[in-house]
Order: C-alpha cells, then sequence, then structure tokens
DNA sequence: GTAATAGTGTCTCTGAGACAGTATCTC
DNA sequence: GAGATACTGTCTCAGAGACACTATTAC
C-alpha cells in the first residue's frame, strides 16, 4: 500500500487533478452461422459453421489489421444504446437482436492512442439479417470469419482475448439458456436445433437422435422449453424443408430451467 | 440514425475533439456470509445470513447515504487491479478472494459529478476475514447489511441495480459453480455446504438432507466435484465442530460439470 | 433419555442411453 | 430401391425423492 494519504477516494470530482479515461468505446463480438447447403440427391441438412465479423481497420494504429467492429460510447446514451448504435452502423440491421455485455477490458497499453477501456460486447444475429456481408470477399471493409479461422488472426488491440472470453461465453449460455433461438427461425424442428447446438458447442455431442428428442420432450424437469406449433385446429405443423420425411415444428417458450450442478 | 455524417469512428484520437469520460471508477459488492452461533442445548449448526458491506458516503453528492465501496481506477493498472486495490483499501484484506467483474453501468446522469460510468465488480468473503466490520455499528464508516435490507435502503447513484444485479449473479454461480467454496472452510461438512447454498438461494430447498449427500457422491455426473479429505493412512476425517455426531469432512475439487439445460 | 446432527435402507418411478427397427417421401 | 431425415420400441441401469430408520455423543 502507498506510503503517503491517497487523495481522498470520495473527494469530490470538481477538486480531482486526476487524469481520467480518454474514451470508452463499445467492441462487439457479432456471431452468426453460416448455413451452406450441401449437395444431396435428397433434402438435407445444410452444413453450419459459427462466424463472427470483423472489419478492416484502416486508420494509422495497428492499419490494415482485423478488428472487431466497434466505436465510442457517447455521453447521453447508455452503454447498451451506444452498443447498438454501433451494431447498426456497421450492420445495417434494423432490429431487435441478441446483444449483451461481456464484460469491460483495460491494461495499461492496450491501446496505444491512450487510456482507451472497451466495453466488450456479444451479439447473436442470425444469418438472414447478415446476407450483404459477404463471407468470401477480401477487398470488403467488413467480413465474416469461421470462428476458428478468426482467433488465428492476430487482431488489432486485445480482440483476440475479447473474441476469446465472448465464444465461451456464447457456449457457455448456448448449453445453459435458449439462446439458440438467435440462430433459427421462429418455428424449428430438433434437428435443427441439435445442429446448432452442436455447431456452436462442438464438444456437445449426442450419440443418437432419437433419444435427444425424448430427453427434450418427455423429461418432466424439461417440460416446458420447448412446445409444439399446431394449427389453428390444434393438429401440430409439419416442416418439409430439410427432408422428404415431415418434422414436426417447434417454438421455444419463455420458459428456460436453471440447472444446477448440485 | 444522424444526418450529418458522423465523425468517423475510426478517425485517430489525438484529432477528435470529443469529450471523453470525467472518470472510470469501480464498485464493488463485497458478500459474506454471517454465522450466529444458535443458543441450543447440544452442538448446532449457526444460523447464516448473506450480507453485503456498504459505505456510509461523506461527500455533498449522495452525502450520508449508503453506497458500495469504491474508487476511481487508474491508467497504470487493468480494472482488476483496481478492483482489487479498492477492496483491500476497504476491507484491508491482504489475500486472494473471490472477485470477479460483473459488468460496466452508464446511463446520462448517474452520477451528477459528470461522464463517470461504473465497473461493477462482485467479490466473495469469508466472514473470517471481514471481522473487524461490525454488522451492528451504526456510527461507522462500514458496516454489513443483510442482503434484504440492504436492497431496501436508497442507495447512493444506481448502486441498487447493481446491487440487485449482483445478488442475481451470486445466486446463478452459486448453483453453476463451486464458488460456495469462498464461503467455506477449506474443508468442510456436507450440512456446512448445504446451509450455505440455502442461505444464498433460499428457492434451493432440499427436502431429505440425506438425499442431497447420496446425489452429491453416488451420482456420476457429480463425480468428483467433492472428495472426502483423508488422513495420512487413507482414513476419512471427521469434524465434530458442529455436531456430536461425527461428519466426514469433503473438499472442493478442481472439477466443475457445466450443466445444460438440453 | 434428550437434543442435534449424521447417516443408511428400501422402495418406486423417472429417465438416460444403447441399439434396432419402422416411416416418409422424392427421385 | 436409394437416399436422407424422422421418428418409435424396448431393454437396462442409474438416480431422484419419499419415508422410515439407526448411529453418535455430550449433557
Amino acid at each position: 500500500m502507498s506510503k503517503r494519504p491517497l487523495p481522498a477516494k470520495r473527494m469530490s470530482y470538481r477538486t480531482r487533478k486526476h487524469r481520467s479515461p480518454d474514451g470508452l468505446p463499445t467492441d462487439i463480438c457479432i456471431f452468426t452461422i453460416n448455413s451452406q447447403s450441401r449437395n444431396t440427391k435428397t433434402k438435407s441438412l445444410p452444413t453450419k459453421q459459427l462466424a463472427v465479423l470483423l472489419i478492416k481497420r484502416k486508420s494509422t494504429t495497428f492499419g490494415e489489421q482485423w478488428a472487431l467492429p466497434g466505436g465510442f460510447s457517447k455521453e447521453n446514451e447508455t452503454l447498451d444504446e451506444g452498443a447498438y448504435r454501433e451494431l447498426k452502423e456497421e450492420t445495417n440491421i434494423d432490429r431487435d437482436v441478441h446483444i449483451e455485455q461481456l464484460r469491460t477490458y483495460y491494461k495499461p497499453g492496450r491501446d496505444p492512442r491512450g487510456w482507451i477501456p472497451s466495453v466488450a460486447y456479444v451479439s447473436l444475429v442470425h444469418e438472414d439479417l447478415l446476407k450483404h456481408v459477404r463471407a468470401d470477399d477480401d477487398a470488403s471493409e467488413a467480413r465474416l470469419f469461421p470462428i476458428d479461422e478468426a482467433l488465428h488472426l492476430n487482431l488489432a488491440f486485445d480482440h483476440c482475448d475479447i473474441l476469446t472470453d465472448a465464444l465461451a461465453r456464447v457456449r457457455e449460455k448456448m448449453l445453459q439458456t435458449n439462446i439458440a433461438k438467435a440462430f433459427l427461425p421462429d418455428e424449428f424442428t430438433l434437428s435443427e436445433l441439435l445442429q446448432v447446438i452442436e455447431t456452436v458447442v462442438p464438444a456437445f455431442k449426442v450419440s443418437d437422435r432419437g433419444n435427444f428428442e425424448r430427453r427434450l420432450l418427455s423429461t418432466t424437469r424439461r417440460q416446458g422449453i420447448l412446445e409444439p406449433v399446431l394449427s389453428g385446429d390444434g393438429q401440430p405443423l409439419y416442416s418439409t424443408e430439410y427432408s422428404n420425411s415431415p418434422a414436426k415444428l417447434y417454438r421455444f417458450t419463455d420458459y428456460t430451467p436453471t440447472p444446477m450442478i448440485y
């Protein structure tokens, strides 16, 4: 502990002669799932890939390196509003998407321009809303990278750390909450759901699709996470989008159990 | 979206004429568990209470109101270091305790002194390390409040929101991770563990103590969360601190399963 | 014996997972 | 019939929870 008494931490702001941060940007990890339809003889599920949106920096600092999208927050907006504004500016999305604060990053020197912490956000966006961002356009400003590729890029600032943490957060919440809905249409089949989970969390392996189904639907503990989509006369609705055999459609309810270790 | 082109968000810091934050304090929700031994005829478990440390502000802003401890972070330290420094200054604790970032709060006007976001932290501290903070000393600067009482105080700033979020975080992690260890000695009995969980999460109710025990020890899914404490010759150690009937001592291992809803 | 905690025994019903089988529909 | 997905049947063993019971030890 310091020898001299510290400048009292409850001293009024106006009398402080402290230096204060040079800005408080929000940086956003925008995740999406990229579907690629396979060329099969009959209808089939597309292959999916978890991807993240990066932009190419054009400034002198970290010029030409890829970085997370983001920008400085403003005094007259909340941090969430700032992040959402940046998300919109970067993607042109103009409706509600999943966005949550991850945490704030600062260590001395993380930004060569000065004392600039970063409030990191995580956003999950359905691929339909990012159609205009081409995954393979190398000349563009913004691009979707498969997550493994992104992690091996030499990202600007400490964005590699942020991305790593963000991915861990998404994987955790994918198994513990119903955020899978961010990557799914309102109504989906169990195979689609399973595929999304497996795409985001490769470690999640289900040996038997049928058992997954039973577990989700016939376990009292999980009762009510999903509900079948019914037509007007109470009959379940089916989809034949990805298979010739009609598959029941489900949707998420508002109910999410809290899973626990004890 | 604004009509005029925004000042390019990747414009170099030195050329920006933006206003920047007036400081970036860390505020810490320091939780502990307060034990009070009951006056019973034989040895018994103490009653426990979840409590949070608050300090009485003495500045002009929010003078005399209770608030979360905290203080301005500095340019040459990480946010975690700043929070830990404040924790130490406030409590005189000088060893590792559980501390984690919650999230950062800002909305216009949250601090009358200016543009001052707050990086909130959550810390869990064993009561033995807070012995010098008396829970019932009304004249003191710092005081422990039972959590329900604290939530009904008119706290300074948006500290009530922060505390609410912090409590939710602690409750969630209490069930999903082994943070209970922060409130327990290294070696503890199953009754102590159960009591800590029930104290932090009142909704967690176990009808039958014996079933709790079996679940924790004889379920393959939970195998390895706890391990019995063994003496030199491989015999389990027992405690008679809270009961005449010796109770087996356990400790947490490093293993924590990821609970999931699917 | 009493008080307070620590545990065991046993029973029932749910459920997880393995494996095999059938169904649907298009080409 | 091939191909891809969508289920259903059945068996086994683990496990959650209810309830009742015994054990330990200081007083």
